[in-house]
DNA sequence: AAGTAATCGAGACGGTACGTCATGTCTTAGC
DNA sequence: GCTAAGACATGACGTACCGTCTCGATTACTT
């Protein structure tokens, strides 16, 4: 459904920011990233499909990869949450990463993700921005995750944690990548390989 | 080094296709890629670069991923080569992937590998000329050699040869992509985790 | 004179047309046919001269024909009006044909006139917008100021008045398109020949 | 007629000057010019309308415009001769300006012709040219014509001949250049107003 | 008869200009 | 002060021709 429909034309705002534009800037790059890809993902086509001024964008957002990053956090948020169970056991990082796969394959919001990580190669800024606003965090809490799990005894990796943590995600982005599927039992197989949960 | 010097102008070939005008391209691409990034890869900038005429690029690369296809192609036969030996044992494996992690972070050319997977996520033709030329054919050879190693009971991995794959690529790859230096003994733990060596 | 110094930029207009820049394009155009022909006439080279940008060309002209166009409308609208006395007489017409010689072979807007003319053979569509915008309401002119003049008996011309005026003013273009000069007497000659004045 | 057909190649010449390629690249011209116009008379569609290579083109001629020169003074020399007999009566000079106006009109090569004029407005090269080959030597024919008719007593202009012709010749030219169809009774007013002939 | 030279087709090459598109900055005018 | 609207300079896009060039084949003059 398109952001702006004519027959209800978003009323003018006045003096502060306009919450409708921004949430229909967000709406239609959304849209125009699942249907026409990152190169149909314009500033123009955004404004134009949003019914908003260029300006209004470049007021607001300083590049088109801001407007994404904040998709993406709004949704990754309320749809790919880091479980805060306390303790956490395998089954939650089993969970998370079964939610991880859903997310990459089946949310929209999995075809922004993986286009960031794309344009982060192409454009250093994007890199740092990426890191700061979604990487960061969400591996500082993916990190306390398997620490805590760590501390209660429920496994016990090889490796560090952040290191797992690459090597529990790695295989399931670099499939999704590469547009192959992700292989049944592949989840499994990492937790149980490289978490070595202990049984309980 | 620029691939064209204005003393020694390149001699004109005729009514051949210029070799010296093929590499230059190349050249010229990677030396941009590298220094500039991916947004300063036009294909204006690559013939100013390489001291040739746009339309001599059009003629010979429908787009500037054929190009970066082309480079990545030769540089990876030659510096990214699929282990032969026969039997293959976990040591090749390993051996093959700290290669792979080498040529992610060290090697120019790993830069170019990396701009090749983030473009597929923007456009799905990069993505299939990415699949049939790059990934398909070195897949095939991954395959063979984890297939060769499972019959000769070098190791024995819980999943099949592809997943297998997917999952020790993966997380390199992943932490080249999110720009993270790949951790100590992840290798290593990979290997041993996933892998599952025989002792010989 | 350049039509954008360096040192004196060209205020940006904001949202309306830019009245600075269509004088600008207008005057380059004008430059450039005078000193380089209409080969040098590129739209490059006028946006360049102009200090506008090729896009802003674009977006008001459909083709350098029609910015030509407009500077010979608004020029010859100045410099070489259709004579409107009431009533005509022999000397007015031979004033305008003078007018006319003058105009093609000293004023630099005669050049573009005959510019004009020459690209109407190399293109049908110049050639409709040609008559349209330019011959058609200057034709009309013309044969209103033949037809008062035969209708207050000042001159009895043997042919119709539009045939009168190609036979008047057709030797003066043909001569001017050849690059030959003008005879002397010709004017004359033609008035008394083929406008056949009636005695006062 | 397509110059060059698929199942008879012209055989290649040899060592000496290939006929057969110079008349296919004149015809190929001249097709060219009427069905597309001037600007679709390129050298490349020249040489691949006529099977001929570009080379072949520019090592014989220096330009375009001298291979439409070249059919130019072919076919009006076939079709448009300057009369000679002896002596000219006014009749005879009637009669040529008919053939001026149906060549303008009817023949192919009189777009060959007005293209010519056209572009000697754009390229003072070809000005040169075309006044060095075609207008001046028939302009001497067209000046002995006339002053032969006075020596004889045949007319009597008032101007010289020169320019009578240029009076004579100016309307049916701009009324081609311009589109317009030639007035009934322009050619009888003209010789009858200008060349004023004498009862015989 | 062999060697030389000129011609031909084909087409790659370095260029210039085309007309289109998106960028990010700016101004106007309405609310 | 925010908005929609949109003009603007900039610069890359991919295409069409330009005029030059080199190739290998073909044909005729020269010795």
């Amino acid at each position: 459904m398109p952001a702006a429909s004519p027959q209800s034309p978003r009323p003018r705002s006045g003096s502060r920011r306009d919450e409708s534009a921004r949430l229909a800037v967000l709406h239609a790059a959304d849209d125009l990233l699942v249907e026409h890809g990152f190169s149909g993902l314009t500033v123009e086509a955004i404004a134009r499909h949003a019914g908003v001024a260029k300006q209004t964008i470049y007021r607001w957002w300083p590049s088109k990869v801001e407007i994404l990053l904040d998709t993406l956090i709004e949704d990754s948020e309320k749809r790919l949450p880091v479980p805060t169970e306390q303790p956490p056991t395998a089954e939650t990082v089993r969970g998370y990463l079964r939610d991880v796969e859903r997310f990459l394959t089946d949310d929209p919001a999995g075809k922004v993700l993986l286009t960031l990580i794309a344009q982060t190669q192409h454009d250093p800024a994007t890199a740092t921005r990426f890191r700061e606003r979604y990487l960061g965090p969400r591996r500082d809490r993916e990190r306390d995750l398997l620490t805590r799990g760590i501390a209660a005894g429920a496994f016990a990796p090889e490796l560090g944690p952040d290191a797992t943590m690459d090597a529990l995600v790695g295989p399931i982005v670099y499939c999704a990548l590469t547009g192959a599927s992700i292989p049944a039992g592949l989840v499994d197989t990492l937790v149980e390989s490289l978490l070595r949960p202990r049984p309980s």
